[in-house]
RNA sequence: GCCGACGUAGCUCAGCGGCAGAGCAAGGGACUCAUAAGCCCUUGGCCGGUGGUUCGAUUCCACCCGUCGGCACCA
């Protein structure tokens, strides 16, 4: 089964999310593609995979640098503060990478300064002289054009010194039609089509090559991965950051573990960095022989409350506030569902407490809590056997295969917002189940006790299989419906159970009452 | 300017050659197991505009109008 949907289909999989610029904490925006990466890496384990989730932070930038000296830190007493508080962000956000990388760690440098060698011994890296407008404020090259006035864009105050210095250049122009040979070989290496479409359009019009080193002697701190050979030069960002994902996989000190999981497959990233890790870097593989990565999933950005997220106009919200207000099942939830993977989608406050009311507490959590009131009430909370299936009970069985089938199809495709769609009709479908059949009333008639046994049933075994088919998404929530269930929550290779009497058979029930309670007040809409 | 997309119900979007769909929002109803929840019904669209291809176009093509991305060392 899970061979038709997925020919690439190993019993491993492997997906990255981009590493952050520890800067400052993390935003919402930062949340959506690792929460997506997340439900997926979380639904391959339920498919019985053994998966790698790489994440981590980019430590080794000058931003870095300047930050912490702005900070009044070492750079390095900086990157472990970021590192705890980016960590414990995702994980607030009941996202778990099996592997977590900082490009400041030992094995990390040995990995980047093992790709470069590979690359040079293929001749693809040479020395130029890189041109730029200096500001030592920034410790930053930038382009006349990005000067404001002749200064700084960052500060006014700085008139940037035009400065050459001797870099290493990849030789990424030798490139173009390897990479579009590779990008027309699969349908999906790059996804949303669009962006495929858009890379394409890149390699036509040419591509150049890009400098893959920094002169390390800029102010004086030594902050970096040496260039292999050349004391004096530091990689710059690139070919450094997008390594991190070699590094997470094993490279080059665990041979056994990489050639497991390399090629990854999937690399999660924002449109941002589409150009990188969709040309950059499969051409810097390509010249390492390493084998290049299997799909590229380019996600869209978040707005907030229709306008972008920055934090200079104080339009930020921070994850672990609305998780403590909404629960983190209602974030993940809300940014799943409602921000189509392929564009960019808006959060609000407003939103998330209509998915909170709408979706979680009515549809889901209500179902949960009469389902289980009514086994409770009229069968002493043992749910009962259930007798022949009638036209209703086949119906919801099917549309419970429907669902499946359309979270694997969708999440396949890097489209949480469908999946959950797809799931959410099972959930509405056995609301409807229960209406038709009225089982409250079926308990008031003596000779109907055989179709309320029947009724309960179906209504119990469809939260069992709702509660797999969301765990990836709301693995809290999915616990807490198995709990209820008085069943162990979904485990590794317990996707299969996701079917009509395919899993473990349900019998004393555990009410912990409502899964979503209701929100105390309206959710005021926030000023503009 | 060049490249790429998008304009479908009040909102968010699906459909992409054969009688216009979903969720939310709005209005009405029957019920009562349940978190005043759930369920049923209804309202609501010249499918951006104009031409063309076709027996037939929301769906394909061209142009126009409008919106938005990208155009490379800022991650």
């Amino acid at each position: 089964m899970s061979d038709q949907l997925n020919p690439t289909h190993t019993g491993r999989f492997s997906v990255t999310t981009a590493i952050d610029y520890p800067n400052g904490a993390p935003h919402i925006g930062h949340s959506l593609e690792k929460v997506a990466a997340d439900a997926v890496a979380r639904y391959h384990v339920l498919r019985g995979d053994e998966v790698a989730f790489v994440m981590g932070n980019d430590e080794n930038s000058q931003h870095v640098v300047v930050a912490a000296q702005k900070a009044g830190e070492t750079p390095e007493a900086w990157t472990d503060q970021m590192d705890v508080a980016f960590r414990r962000a995702w994980d607030a956000l009941d996202v778990r990478p099996t592997d977590w990388v900082r490009t400041t760690e030992p094995r990390h440098v040995r990995a980047a300064q093992e790709l470069y060698r590979r690359v040079v011994a293929n001749g693809d890296i040479y020395q130029a002289a890189y041109a730029g407008y200096y500001c030592p404020n920034c410790n930053n090259f930038y382009s006349e054009e990005d000067l404001v006035n002749g200064h700084c864009p960052q500060h006014a105050s700085v008139t940037p010194e035009y400065l050459e210095e001797e870099n290493y250049f990849f030789r990424l122009s030798a490139y173009g039609d390897r990479l579009r040979e590779l990008i027309l070989s699969r349908d999906d290496f790059i996804v949303p089509a669009h962006r495929r479409a858009e890379v394409l359009g890149w390699i036509d019009q040419g591509l150049r090559d890009f400098s893959v080193s920094r002169s390390q002697r800029q102010d004086g701190i030594a902050w970096g991965v040496p260039v292999p050979g050349d004391d004096s030069q530091v990689m710059y960002v690139w070919f450094d950051a997008l390594t991190t994902y070699l590094t997470g996989l094993g490279f080059p000190d665990d041979p056994e573990r990489f050639d497991a999981f390399w090629p990854v497959d999937t690399h999660v990233v924002g449109k941002d960095i589409t150009r990188h890790h969709c040309l950059y870097w499969p051409a810097m593989l390509l010249s390492a022989g390493l084998p290049t990565p299997r799909q590229v999933a380019v996600h869209g950005f978040l707005t907030l409350n229709g306008r972008k997220i920055s934090k200079t106009d104080g339009n930020v919200i921070d994850p672990a506030e609305v998780v403590a207000e909404f629960g983190v099942d209602a974030v993940r939830y809300t940014l799943l569902r409602d921000v189509s993977f392929s564009s960019d989608g808006d959060f609000s406050r407003e939103q998330l407490a209509r998915r909170y009311t709408d979706d979680l507490a009515n549809d889901l959590g209500n179902l949960l809590n009469r389902v289980v009131a009514m086994v409770g009430r009229y069968r002493g909370g043992v749910a009962p056997a259930a007798g022949e299936p009638g036209d209703l009970e086949r119906e919801l069985v099917e549309m419970a295969r429907t669902a499946r089938v359309t979270a694997e199809q969708q999440l396949a495709a890097w489209a949480p917002d469908r999946a959950l769609e797809g799931i959410w009709t099972l959930v509405r479908r056995t609301n409807q189940y229960l209406e038709e059949r009225q089982p409250w009333k079926l308990a008031k008639r003596p000779e109907a006790q055989a179709d309320l046994d029947t009724t309960l049933a179906f209504a119990v075994e469809a939260a069992r299989v709702i509660s797999i088919l969301t765990s990836p998404f709301i693995p809290g929530a999915a616990a807490k419906i198995a709990g209820q269930l008085g069943i162990a929550p979904a485990a590794p290779g317990d996707w299969s159970a996701a079917a009509f009497w395919a899993g473990p058979p349900v019998g004393q029930l555990v009410p912990a009452g409502p899964l979503f309670p209701k929100l105390e007040e309206a959710i005021e809409p926030v000023a503009p």
